[in-house]
DNA sequence: TCGGTTCAGAGTATT
DNA sequence: TCTGAACCGA
């Protein structure tokens, strides 16, 4: 099977760029994914790595289970051994790895947000801290925000006394955190950047071992994750970054278009590709698109273009009122479905999550299915989580914030009065509050002590068992099956509670989690001397991966969802609701430095989401907060050319006779398609050179072969330069020296 | 321990 | 206007 078919150009140099650090513009549906992952089994096919070489990395277990399971396609290896994986799934890999080293327990627990949140709780009140001058969300924000920047609580510079107040209480929060055995996001990347910077040998052995190192949406790293990469890289390593700077939408937590143009810079990138060609769209679509995010003026710059027509023009629908224009849509989406449109290949799409609820009844009394995307995820529902603190319990008993949680629930007597002592009693001894259960003493010391024998009798009777079997013993035996079968509305929970036994299984074999052999993980050295119990994988991975946010996933329905949650995705038809100013863009947006054009790249990720029809609707007014406000019609409608769009309702002039400015935009037929690649055959070795073997030409430098065709005089070598690009070269004629 | 009342806040979100 | 969290009384 030949990888390399059927990719154009630009994707073909990419794909077989020489090993230098490169960074390649994606453009939306221009093949990003497919460019990545067909590098990386090119680069093991061709023998220039082996699987246990590449470190490739992205941020969202669904982006890296999609590559995984497209290079299972390309490659017949296993690839489950492979370092792929998202930044936090990584870092924990190589924590569980050298937990001694980090300064980590073998069976150290991730705290989720809420769980990093309740931790944050609990510390204020042990402290006495007045928290409304130190509201607890802001101090989760302002740890989160420093660990992200690399920085620890003595590294924060202090300003003022408040500011000293905030940085004191991370400190402890570290603290405690170090002392129960716990871990939040953050911490894991910052653990494991600290790790590695420490620990010379430790680095030098991953810098050795990590040749080509692979980055999905660059342009979504912050501080941290970009020194991660650097001290991995080395001095001698390659990293491909992809990503696409005007899709870059997540400024507001830590992400840091920056890195881009440093890593220009720092790698010394001479290999930069824009992959401009789109796949998806039709070219209406994409004019809009393109002369949209022309009005930004930081930019690395970039074009998107098709050959396949310019299809439907981008409708516009003018509404009086939120109500209207979700009656419309709801008519049109009929007329959709009518039509043979399936309802999932129908996106709603807004600015914010409280527009939905307009859209959701509109739709609910038409009785059109649909699916609203962002709500509770499995992992995170109330029922889950009591049933995995009773798990983290049994493999970390010092973890407070899951004794907390469990310890009364299913109720058993145990009230706040009991708890605060329990607590004092535990600050006194400097232990957890499990430890110091023991010197209570009275009733509520002995409902304490019967707590700690279900959860000791738990870790007993768990050690011989599976895990499913585990999860299993855990439900029954703390009481939360019985507790929620006697509860009226308790029937989904236990439900639940049956669906974590199935995920413990499917967790087992998936995973290739036998008990029993649990050093047989292939192509991982480090690991298989430190392997954690299939119960601590278990744990971390439900902290890790929250898992689907819905049930009914499996229906035919319309699929409603932000803006930023589309992202990487795509649909037949979409819709984008609320084009008013003050909501796209948003007025908190506006005061922001450079918020405008974030909202406006966010503008950009919503229209290229189409593929063939592409609806734009606003209203005059709309309910918010309890009051109607009357918006302007958006500023990014009016930047959109006059020739890809059909307004459906009459176009009324706004202010300054906006659309003038807009010239003619162009026709994509008359655009130049690059012509086609040269047909692509692999031939084995030819005077001596093979393909993926580096050369050094006298002019162009070192390349890497990519193909070869011909024999003995006639024979051509196809090369790829980087920089000088890709070359036929004759062999007879051509110096090729290996490199 | 639960259920009702009160009050603030209402932008986007992955791990 | 609506929601969620915190709080208080029974």
């Amino acid at each position: 099977m030949n990888l390399l078919e059927n990719l154009n150009d630009r994707q073909l140099a990419a794909v077989t760029l020489p090993n230098q650090s490169a960074l390649i513009l994606a453009g939306a549906g221009s093949g990003k994914t497919r460019v990545l992952t067909t590098r990386i089994a090119w680069l093991i096919q061709t023998g220039q790595v082996s699987p246990q070489g590449v470190l490739a990395v992205t941020f969202t277990n669904k982006a890296a289970k999609e590559m995984l399971t497209r290079l299972a396609a390309m490659l017949p290896i296993n690839v489950r051994g492979m370092w792929l994986g998202t930044f936090h799934g990584l870092c924990n890999r190589m924590l569980r790895a050298h937990h001694r080293d980090a300064g980590l327990p073998a069976t150290f627990q991730i705290l989720d947000s809420a769980d990093q949140l309740g931790a944050i709780k609990r510390l204020l009140k042990a402290g006495n801290i007045d928290d409304e001058r130190y509201p607890p969300r802001n101090l989760q924000n302002f740890i989160n925000s420093a660990k992200e920047a690399g920085l620890r609580a003595k590294d924060v510079e202090v300003n003022d006394d408040y500011n000293r107040k905030f940085v004191e209480l991370y400190a402890l929060y570290d603290a405690q955190c170090n002392r129960e055995g716990v871990v939040d996001f953050a911490e894991l990347l910052l653990r494991c950047y600290e790790l590695l910077d420490r620990n010379e040998i430790l680095r030098q052995h991953y810098q050795g071992r990590f040749r080509h190192i692979l980055v999905d949406e660059f342009q979504d790293t912050n501080k941290l994750q970009y020194a991660w990469l650097k001290q991995l890289a080395g001095s001698g390593n390659a990293i491909f970054a992809v990503g696409d700077d005007d899709q870059s939408i997540y400024r507001f937590r830590g992400a840091n278009v920056g890195n881009m143009a440093d890593f220009e810079r720092e790698f010394e990138v001479r290999n930069l590709i824009k992959l401009e060609q789109n796949y998806r769209s039709g070219g209406n679509i994409l004019n809009a698109a393109n002369a949209l995010i022309a009005h930004n003026t930081s930019r690395l710059g970039k074009e998107l273009w098709t050959q396949a027509g310019e299809g439907e023009p981008v409708r516009v629908y003018e509404a009086q009122t939120d109500g209207y224009e979700a009656a419309w849509l709801v008519e049109e989406v009929k007329g959709l479905i009518a039509e043979g449109h399936a309802r999932a290949e129908i996106a709603v799409l807004y600015r914010s999550n409280a527009q939905s609820r307009v859209l959701e009844h509109a739709l609910f009394n038409a009785a059109i299915p649909y699916r609203v995307y962002g709500g509770l995820r499995f992992f995170e529902r109330a029922e889950v989580k009591h049933a995995l603190a009773y798990l983290r319990l049994i493999e970390n008993p010092a973890d407070d914030t899951a004794f907390l949680r469990v310890v009364n629930f299913p109720p058993r007597g145990i009230g706040a009065r009991a708890l605060e002592q329990l607590a004092d009693a535990a600050r006194g001894a400097g232990s957890s509050l499990y430890a110091a259960v023991g010197s209570l003493s009275g009733k509520a010391g002995s409902n304490l002590g019967a707590f700690i024998k279900l959860i000791d009798s738990l870790r007993f009777e768990a050690a011989p068992l599976t895990l499913a079997e585990i999860v299993e013993l855990v439900n029954e035996r703390s009481g939360l099956v019985a507790h929620y079968r006697n509860d009226k509305e308790g029937q989904e929970r236990v439900e639940n509670l049956g669906e974590l036994v199935n995920a413990a299984a499917a967790f087992v074999s998936e995973e290739g989690y036998a008990q029993d052999a649990p050093a047989s993980r292939a192509g991982d050295e480090e690991a298989a001397t430190q392997i954690p119990s299939a119960l601590v994988a278990f744990l971390s991975h439900a902290s890790l991966e929250a898992g689907d946010n819905q049930a009914e996933a499996g229906q035919d329905a319309l699929q409603l969802m932000t803006v930023h949650s589309a992202k990487g995705l795509e649909f037949n038809v979409v819709f984008i609701t609320g084009l008013e100013e003050g909501l796209f863009p948003h007025e908190n947006s506006l005061s922001e430095m450079d918020g405008l054009e974030e909202e406006r790249r966010l503008m950009y990720v919503a229209i290229t989401r189409a593929r063939r029809r592409l609806y734009i609707s606003f209203a005059q007014s709309r309910l918010l907060h309890g009051q109607t406000r009357y918006g302007l019609r958006s500023r990014f409608l009016q930047e959109l050319p006059e020739g890809a769009v059909k307004w459906l309702t009459p176009k009324v002039p706004v202010g300054m006779g906006a659309g003038a400015r807009f010239g003619a935009w162009y026709d994509p037929a008359a655009r130049a398609a690059p012509a086609v690649s040269a047909p692509v055959r692999t031939a084995a070795s030819s005077h001596g050179v093979r393909v993926g073997q580096t050369v050094r030409h006298a002019r162009f430098g070192e390349g890497i072969v990519i193909n070869l065709e011909g024999s003995g005089d006639d024979a051509r070598a196809q090369v790829n330069f980087g920089p000088h690009g890709i070359k036929w070269l004759a062999l007879a004629v051509a110096k090729l020296t290996p490199a």
